[in-house]
RNA sequence: GGCCCUAUCGUCUAACGGUUAGGACGGAAGCUUCUCAAGCUUUAAAUCCGGGUUCGAUUCCCGGUAGGGUCACCA
């Protein structure tokens, strides 16, 4: 094993809206960085400067900002490394470890073309994958494969190795994707005196079909998520637990946690499928470990009353999955804390029972005068402890009773079929809102 | 097709020769003050197939099968 300092690198190319399957990879390599107190870089791997475009890569970037996977040192760009890249290039075709071949372009142009190819003597390249063990290559099928466009324009393989190699990488953290291209690579290192550093092949993140993610498969870019409303936090949690799990019974990890306790040799093998509802399950989770407080100002939520809006929280902390859900809660089913509803008689008395005419009417009545009783700031238990009673003596006189009472109640307040309970509104709305609606509703019945 | 990799509930996974194969998400049912949500309880659900090795295989080996990756003057 290598005893020197660790350094991980990501290294995407911008060539289009990343993906889960690629981040994933570079959460992993940071937190096996950080782990090791080692560092983490990021480099935009634009050598194939026709597709890179700007706006992905500026996507790369706004993506790991909001994760907070951050690069070590100032973010590289292969591009920028082109000199250095022909000087090696230059160093290997004197050496005669490369040489420059005249021959047509591989288009249908007839274009004659000196590209640089690596001299290969087709040997077994093997190594050791730390999630996957030995693997074994034959390269002669590579032949003498292509390192350069021309003496000055370097391609992948070449302009990985020089940059890896000279940035000191020792953990290459990569998609399963690269395997194939790491027996070409390592032809490279030995060519050029590179220390081969240690390789892990991830494996991939599939759409729900099991074949590899992509845009035409509902693969979204991840910041896409972030515009819905899933944190930070939860991103990262998720993305770790897809092909890694920490050994314990432990659903929801930290930052913190997922550092200290990151192992790849307990990273799975086979890949794994891209689930939005556990996602949205986990960032769930993640939002209800956020104060009320914390909660209003991460969600960027605002409201007409912002006191209300603060007692809603508990609200939305057990129905939102994202706050894209609680903003719709705020203008739909709890809209109703902002603003007084339209209601409806025949929805009003929706729960009468057939044999109990007038009783949407008298019950409602009956709950004004306790209701003004009421502290200006309660409770919803202490609401319930209040008109409770009052809802089970009309269950004692017959059947569907209690449901006589509440189901107007809580319509006349939210003047929603479903909403939270009246006890809580109340409690939110005060008394004398409350006994305004409830008056309201009283006057629709006349 | 060649080469390489992989294979436990629907999904993410635990069990690194001996477990009633565990957990979570999702599903179903029930309970809780009217509706919803949450919560609680219960429940259905998996070792791809076939051979070995072994007293004993999810676990080790081989072969199938299936899936994936890769075979560029892309990365």
């Amino acid at each position: 094993m290598n005893m020197s300092k660790v350094v991980t690198r990501f290294a995407p190319s911008p060539t289009g809206f990343l993906h889960a399957g690629n981040y994933r990879t570079a959460v992993f390599a940071y937190l096996f960085a950080k782990q090791h107190a080692g560092t983490f870089l990021v480099r935009i791997e634009d050598t194939d400067r026709a597709r890179s475009k700007p706006e992905y890569e500026q996507n790369i970037m706004e993506t790991l900002a909001w994760l907070d996977v951050r690069s070590d040192t100032e973010i590289a760009r292969s591009s920028d490394r082109v000199e250095r890249h022909k000087e090696i290039l230059a160093k290997l075709i004197e050496s005669g470890a490369a040489y420059v071949s005249h021959e047509a372009k591989k288009d249908d142009s007839n274009q004659m073309v000196d590209v640089v190819r690596f001299r290969n003597s087709g040997t077994t390249v093997s190594f050791h994958d730390e999630i996957r063990g030995d693997i074994t290559f034959d390269t002669t099928e590579h032949e003498d494969f292509v390192i350069a466009r021309a003496v000055d324009d370097p391609l992948f393989h070449l302009a990985v190795i020089v940059d890896d190699g000279d940035a000191g990488v020792t953990h290459v953290i990569r998609g399963e994707d690269h395997i194939s291209n790491t027996p070409r690579q390592i032809l490279l290192q030995q060519a050029l005196g590179y220390a081969v550093p240690v390789y892990a092949h991830l494996p991939l993140i599939l759409g729900s079909d099991r074949s590899k993610l992509s845009k035409r498969k509902g693969a979204k870019a991840l910041t896409e998520y972030r515009d819905q409303g899933v944190l930070a936090e939860a991103m990262l949690d998720y993305l770790a637990s897809l092909g890694w799990h920490p050994g314990d019974d432990r659903e929801y990890l930290t930052r913190e946690e997922l550092i200290r306790m990151f192992d790849l040799s307990r990273v799975q093998k086979g890949g794994a499928i891209f689930d939005e509802t556990k996602l949205f399950s986990i960032n769930q989770h993640w939002m209800r470990a956020l104060s009320d407080e914390a909660f209003v100002a991460r969600g960027e939520l605002v409201a007409a009353d912002e006191s209300k809006l603060r007692e809603a929280v508990p609200l939305l902390k057990d129905r939102a999955h994202t706050f894209s859900e609680v903003r719709e809660m705020l203008a739909g089913e709890l809209a109703c804390l902002f603003a007084a509803p339209e209601i409806e008689r025949e929805v009003l008395v929706r729960k009468e029972p057939a044999d109990r005419p007038g009783l949407t009417k008298s019950a409602l009545q009956g709950l004004l005068e306790p209701l003004r009783r009421l502290p200006g700031d309660v409770s919803a238990e202490v609401v319930k402890d209040t008109l409770m009673p009052l809802a089970d003596a009309e269950e004692a006189k017959g059947k569907g009773g209690r449901g006589g009472v509440l189901w107007p109640l809580r319509y006349a307040l939210s003047g929603q079929e479903r909403s939270p309970d009246p006890f809580t509104l109340i409690s939110i709305l005060g008394a004398p809102e409350s006994t305004a609606r409830i008056e309201k509703a009283i006057a629709i019945l006349e």
